[in-house]
DNA sequence: TATGAATGAGAGTTCATTCAT
DNA sequence: GATGAATGAACTCTCATTCAT
């Protein structure tokens, strides 16, 4: 779940000096990036000493990979939580809730996922990267299969696969471009339409 | 267009320079990264000295820069060629081959861009990085505006961005996932599909 | 006799401790060295905390100054052993076994020994040192004297400080270049027969 | 020769570089042994810049490796001389003053030299220093050869090896024991008598 | 009394940038 | 103009030692 640290954290304190330095590192990210986000930097914003630092990380790789997959870890949570509580809706309703959760989720973390995503093979992280789009693909595609019958996509991997990435895509365009908030809410409307109408044959958006 | 120089290079001597470390920078990437594509290997690759080099950009940070607009400029040319060669097509038949034009184009570059990309906000480019996405989808926009009348959509500025998006999410899960030929193939295929169907309502792939 | 400790072990648990501290050392520095032999891997391999550690040792150097002195001891304890059990035998009989004990016994430890010998300036045991080499030459110097009349050296001081020299030159070349049984051997041999000419002017092996 | 060094010092400057880190480096040993000599250290007492030191040297070890290096080529062209200006005198007349060369080298040298043999394995010089030894050996060998029909000796190879070795013995016993000029002079002495009766059964000393 | 988490000075090393030649 | 040797701040990481529990 994890990344291997040093000491497995057992005691709260530990637990809680893992947590800071994860935490100091997103803080650290958005403004320094990879290179300037020093581990002096880091255990500095953490509170914490930098030899207790490197006590429970190997090297600065292995903080910015704990801090990936507690990301990974979280969206994907959130995203099952979204498909699971839209489930009483019609296919065709589900769509909008899902990807408004799916935009706001990483809107909030913008400049993080791009230095994580980017610095992803130096981190030794790409397989567990790749690992990681592919269970929230499942997800997905396990929610798309429940209404396979009134949908015009018979594969329903292939369709987790674009919808995720053109969601992906969007988000990465909204977050370079400093978008507003009223920008952000047409997008999404607009990917709404797209995936209506890639499902159901139906871009008709509902009235506001 | 250009970066801004310590001195615009009219000399022959001066142009080739200038292009010859901006190649050379471009070589280092995928295997260096941002950081340690070092200027001293930058100039040596380059067969230039650190002197010279530094004669003709302010700093590390404006070679990048240079390289990405240059980049840039170029995808936006290869973008108009394919908008414009495919004219003569039936207006449903106009998406795949620009879809997969533009595809082809970026996963040729996948690591460089994905270094250019992330790097922006440090090297001071995201105001240009802006400014030339929104040059390719003023492109875009005036191509979806020929046939506005058949299509569904009425705001085509929206419609633009929307497609520009989509493509560059997909290319960066291809990109990331260090997919196959095969795998580009049918993505390329199942994002003309979805493009069709939201421009036109229509999905049916046509026969191969 | 032992190094100067925080608090004499007086109970039996304090005094395992310290010998546990000291055993550790010893197997940790032939592969390690004085510096990558770190005071918690000592305390480690002691199955003792390193605040334990610290209350009977004031600082790292006095852990290696008490190994440096514990071995100085019981090589000085083995010579004795080697010099006593020879009294029996013919003077010129009784270079080749002292020789070939303090030989093996050295060999034993030979990185051990090196690595004690030439960080004992920095361990501040160099008087020690001093004073630990004069009481085994001592030893030499009493055995020779038990035989001068018939040898033709009428200083057995100086004759002993040679002695012990020698001996020590030719361990450590042995240790150094790595040698083999036989070598070993050889040089044994070659030694005894060097003491001989020096001692009595004979210099003719006796026939193995 | 020397070291493998990152860049041939071709011009004067760098050689002279490369010479002052070196000696720099000689200076530190005796008071700070490998690890207090730090590259910092060395680099302000060269009057070189760090960045400069690691132009010319990959690592630390480097610039020891350099400094042994250098000084045992130093060493056996001093031995070479020595052996050269004594072939005019009787055989048994050659000893003292080669013994008494070689005593002289290594004893300016004490601690340096203590230093580079113990912290020869992690400096990768091992091999280097065994061929070194041997080349010395050899060159001792040949002399020895030289007069092998007036000697006891058959096997000259062991008894080079042997010699070389009890010389470095009373050395390091010198140099440890911090010993008087006239101490010294002693050991000399009685070096030669050893080695006297040793090759030719005569160990009276000639009167001073 | 024993523990071991915490400390932080300081190690080796890199590299963007300058400037004497 | 061109060069590339020189610079040194800043980086990642280690480990002897302390002290709250």
């Amino acid at each position: 779940m994890a990344a291997k640290l040093r000491n497995a954290p057992k005691q709260k304190r530990s637990q809680s000096l893992v947590e800071d330095v994860i935490e100091a590192t997103a803080k650290l990210i958005p403004d320094s990036g990879y290179d300037r986000a020093t581990t002096n930097k880091i255990a500095e914003l953490a509170g914490v000493s930098i030899g207790s630092l490197y006590r429970y990380f190997p090297n600065k790789q292995a903080i910015f990979r704990s801090l990936l997959q507690k990301v990974e870890e979280t969206h994907r949570k959130q995203l099952q939580s979204a498909l699971t509580e839209v489930r009483h809706l019609a296919p065709r309703d589900r769509i909008e809730p899902v990807v408004g959760a799916i935009i706001d989720l990483v809107m909030q973390k913008r400049k993080l996922m791009m230095v994580l995503y980017s610095n992803a093979p130096q981190l030794g992280a790409m397989e567990f990267l790749v690992r990681s789009r592919q269970s929230i693909r499942n997800d997905i595609e396990m929610a798309l299969d429940e209404f396979s019958n009134q949908s015009r996509r018979k594969n329903s991997e292939i369709a987790a696969r674009l919808i995720v990435s053109c969601v992906h895509g969007v988000l990465e365009d909204l977050i370079q471009a400093d978008s507003t908030e009223l920008e952000v809410e047409v997008m999404k409307k607009e990917l709404t339409d797209l995936f209506r109408a890639y499902l159901f044959g139906d871009s008709k958006q509902p009235p506001i």
